[in-house]
DNA sequence: TGAAATTATGTGTATATACACTTAATATAT
DNA sequence: ATATATTAAGTGTATATACACATAATTTCA
């Protein structure tokens, strides 16, 4: 091993990276999964939607905080589900905030997606058998 | 609970969901390091080069397949770091190909960045604890 | 040898991400 | 009461991501 190479090694260990090259394959199984079921839509839009559907009347700070997703991202990916009508925004007497919930197409773009969901999430937990739950308890701590 | 969201309850614990989450949150985390190198670089672009120290004289597809990116999305960003200066193409006789490597700055960005880099993975180490080892096996199974 | 298939890479378009900055509304303090 | 501070959300810019499609070089095979 040259000196070089040596000396970088240790990054080859990094948990950045292997976080993240994990999460864009991941995600490309989630999505081929997703196609099957005819609707354009992706897994980071399920996700915001998913979210959306066990709290409503979220305003964009507390579900960017949820999320952990930066508050600018999150405004622009809402830009794209409020585009594709899946959902609503309803405002109150602080005139600064905005409110979103589920519209009717997207509780029915949920029930569409879920059954191509459910063959990806299967398939994806067969790949880490009996550690899947240590495993998603690590990922939480990573958000912290 | 109300039946809709009983309905999604699964879909809250979906790995897809938690990988990004947290790959979102590390990716900061490191960022947040790496700026106080005073060098304009991120995390993403540090693996690239990482993965360059390692083995010289890569093609751009066996580097994307190596990373887990794909190829075009690598283009994209190989471009940024030519811009930077901090990677050489060679070629060869086959004309299709490009072969890559570090340049010197290259090499001197990541020995600036290097002590930036161990500061925020051991503090990322520290939230694991004990399950490190079994988590990075983890998330190389989901590479696969 | 020359047409067809394969391989390596690039481009168009759309979405995801986040930092720095801006805008508008509300709250606070003097 | 009004100037100032705080809060919620949006915009400008740059990078990350990937699918569909395009291009160019090489290989294969009839």
């Amino acid at each position: 091993m040259d000196s070089q190479k040596k000396k970088y090694s240790e990054l080859t260990d990094c948990l950045c990276t292997n976080i993240r090259k994990s999460a864009r394959n991941i995600s490309q199984k989630y999505n081929e999964h997703l196609k099957q079921s005819g609707e354009k839509i992706n897994a980071n839009q399920v996700s915001i939607l998913v979210t959306l559907s066990q709290i409503e009347n979220k305003t964009i700070s507390e579900l960017s905080n949820q999320l952990k997703m930066e508050r600018t991202t999150l405004t622009r990916n809402l830009k794209i589900l409020d585009k594709s009508g899946w959902i609503k925004t309803d405002y109150g007497s602080d005139g600064r905030m905005k409110f979103l919930k589920l519209s009717k197409n997207g509780k029915q773009v949920l029930n569409k997606i879920l059954p191509h969901w459910k063959k990806a999430q299967s398939q994806t937990k067969k790949l880490l058998g009996e550690d899947l739950q240590l495993f998603q308890q690590n990922l939480k701590k990573l958000t912290l």
